[in-house]
DNA sequence: AATGAATGAGAGTTCATTCAT
DNA sequence: AATGAATGAACTCTCATTCAT
């Protein structure tokens, strides 16, 4: 039966979210998991073969869901400005909308489990920010000098704080405040 | 008798970060670090409770070695430019000579271990740069439209990811790289 | 699934009882306990949430258990010295029969997992007998000059001294000897 | 320094005793006992070889000066029910008053470290009231057809008993009642 | 003789994984 | 496919004993 499997894989990536978002990396046990999932610990070796993989697969499903949502409703033929606020604002959503799961990329990134291969697939998920500074020097409006990283760097590094802090209750984001925010990041790149 | 070696604590502590950054929190097992201090697990409980107060005061100390570093040869007789690029790179630096420490302090930050307290401390490591944008806004150089905490978290989420990609080898940064990150900074708060 | 054994329990409480007897509370660990049940360490934290518990149930059963031992083919409407005879000999019997039992329940009494329930438990022990001693005095055949509690003390210190030192193989009991200790302790209590 | 060797002894004895009556034998740990007899744990391996020796030598120790207070002014010339309630409430004083004593003589008895010596110990224990039961004997005055050692149990089992609950304010024992139970014990042997 | 820091074997307990049902 | 009891290696921590001072 597929969707019946499909479900179930769902359910236990839900499950290690959770779980790991509440208790951190050492808190994620198998039977802690299989109980919060609500299934029987011998199920999840059914899915995966074991800790590991689940944990590896989880990470690639997650790179590439979060992928997807950066560039949401974005078009090349917008302005430029336009165009890169849709992908900034997108980073920022994603990061509070799916906190737990870019937590959970970043503990994992820290864990014995980790291997070259994740390193490869975190670069990727630069490029969609990367291709929109290229083109912002191409169009004169974004500082040559400056290299494509550094100026990634940059803001991914604002938004991530930004998306923390207001998670975690310190800091409060509103409409106005996100506006204020990209208009920072856009008067450090503009030329 | 014996006398208790005042370096021990110093040697558990060493260890312990050279563990987490290699391992992550998982890979902190007492056994591993005694071995890799070179004690018997016993001599661990002679200078710690137990793993939870360990972890505890490490983080407390490594907190209070932070702040310190970030003010180093502050002067607040100088211009506000001069002494927020003093305070700004010694954050980078500080994040790049001690990045086990920094790595620590945020694997440890979402662990079963953290308490309310922990938190207060971290609010604490914010003062010294809270203290010259304030001061920068009364001086008018710094944008006063802008909270206080926004302009920080710009500043220190750019930073952070400065030094963690130096870390991971995927940037490589130089003098004249560091000057031009700041005037980045500088160029998003400045009025 | 493997269904959980019912015969586990009785089997680890077997197991304690005749590593307790051999070499005291000291020596009964856990590793010990379940090589001699037979199953795995981990397998104990299955049936009892950790050392503690699993004693005090044992500490229950046995209590229960032996309680209703003492009252076995006792009938009230035989005659006093009758019935009292047979509670008497069940308390020697179960003393012996059971000794590995009731040196448990001794040993348990003294260590540090006792708890104020347990002497609750340990008194209601007693009413069977205290009964019979006041049905005595009210027939006016024991000593009515003589508290309740006494008298008790005065037997059952016997029965206690007898079973023991046959278990240690420094008396020797036969029929006859029973019947002449049981005489004696009547001579003792009879008006 | 010959004195000041002895006071140490009895100091490690007397913290011995306190310890393994509060806690029994399982919190008796050489650390605790240290500090318990206000020195170092490494000057305990100075008066004794290790913690078996230390125990047997106090278990020694406490059989001798047990023995020597059966006995006190009992005199051989007195008549046999005068010398036996001596000796009779010499036993029970004895448990009462150094009852610590007591419990950990039948404590250490059932622990991995008891020896063949240490029963023969205890049955040396038992030659006073043997002799006196031989005496009454040859006189006439206690029963003839019941063999010494079961006379013996009924009495000395009566006596702890008595005494175990005394201490543990479970019954309360005064001058009228200890004459009573002597004479319990009495009315038992006598012809 | 006295100290108490240091040791490491072994205690209690947890947990990823297997297996009988 | 699903279960959860069973496993045993590995974890945290304790404790009898040793050793440098």
């Amino acid at each position: 039966m597929r969707v019946k499997d499909s479900n179930k894989r769902a359910l236990i990536f839900d499950a290690s979210l959770v779980l790991m978002y509440r208790e951190g990396i050492a808190g994620l046990t198998m039977s802690k998991l299989a109980k919060k999932a609500g299934i029987a610990t011998g199920t999840l070796y059914i899915y995966f073969k074991n800790k590991e993989e689940l944990l590896h697969e989880l990470y690639v499903e997650l790179r590439h869901k979060s992928q997807q949502r950066f560039m949401k409703n974005y078009d090349s033929n917008e302005p430029l400005k336009i165009g890169l606020k849709k992908v900034w604002v997108n980073y920022l959503k994603h990061r509070i909308e799916h906190h737990k799961e870019s937590v959970f990329l970043e503990q994992y990134y820290r864990s014995p489990y980790i291997t070259p291969e994740h390193h490869k697939l975190a670069e990727q998920m630069k490029s969609p920010v990367h291709e929109l500074i290229r083109r912002g020097k191409r169009e004169m409006i974004i500082k040559n000098h400056v290299d494509d990283e550094m100026l990634f760097l940059a803001m991914i590094g604002f938004i991530r704080e930004l998306a923390d802090e207001t998670m975690s209750n310190v800091y409060e984001l509103n409409q106005q405040r996100i506006e204020q925010a990209f208009q920072l990041s856009w008067d450090m790149i503009k030329m």
